[in-house]
DNA sequence: CCTTGACTTGGAGTTAAGTCAAGGGTATAT
DNA sequence: ATATACCCTTGACTTAACTCCAAGTCAAGG
């Protein structure tokens, strides 16, 4: 797979990702002869799962991180798990924050609707 | 209140607080006769809210351009929600994304404990 | 009176995560 | 054979959102 498809594939743009495998985000990627990029299976499900861990807002570097422990094998399985039980705590507490201001959103766009209603003249603007 | 107290009781720094001040976040702050902040009750709702809908990581830019419209008075109350309403949407596409990507750590969480466990002692080792 | 500590401003510096541009290779189509 | 459309690398640039710094003001305590 040429990085073109991967990237329509993936909606991820070409330097995105040759950034993210020269940080080491991504394990050495297969060449041609030429030196182009050959995706196969285990690229693609790297950046794929690169992709959801970013979209979800993980740091790359804690990304490296994991890939970095990964790459060593066997015996940083516990390492790993350890990581990714703090990533997922994390994306608990974030998304607890989200809920929280959708909450609120919901609130005032209720009020907003009462406000174009009518039904609150006495409606006086606070934050 | 003074800046300080401002910053203990939202757990923002003073440089924040500034900041957001000046780029036209937050109103404009009343001060005393030598120029120092005096954060009244309004002041401390706008920041609180500012905080709230930043921590759920929406742009300074779109807070920025709601804050606009809510100085410009009741003429822009459509406008408002209609901008509350497209953020919320937003929310909840990012807690979708947060889902799937906890989702997906529980799985490889999982993975990784049964290895441990010993209880999958043929696990070939992928992404 | 002098120091200390909290406040002020304006502007420069930092960090994360891309994004872009210059300069160059290779292969296919006309 | 030459243009077109990909691909490559290196390194500089951009953007968002702070964060830090220098230089200065002011009130209170010793």
């Amino acid at each position: 797979m040429t990085i073109a498809e991967v990237c329509k594939k993936y909606d991820l743009t070409a330097d995105t990702i040759r950034y993210y495998e020269r940080i080491g985000l991504l394990p050495t990627i297969p060449r041609t002869e030429n030196g182009i990029r050959n995706f196969d299976e285990e690229s693609c499900r790297w950046i794929e799962f690169v992709k959801c861990m970013r979209n979800a807002g993980m740091e790359i570097e804690i990304l490296s991180e994991y890939i970095g422990l990964f790459k060593e094998g066997k015996t940083t399985v516990n390492a790993r798990k350890k990581l990714l039980e703090e990533q997922r705590e994390k994306l608990l507490e974030k998304q607890k924050s989200i809920s929280e201001t959708i909450g609120r959103l919901d609130y005032k766009i209720k009020l907003y609707n009462e406000i174009i209603d009518g039904k609150r003249k006495d409606f006086t603007e606070k934050i």
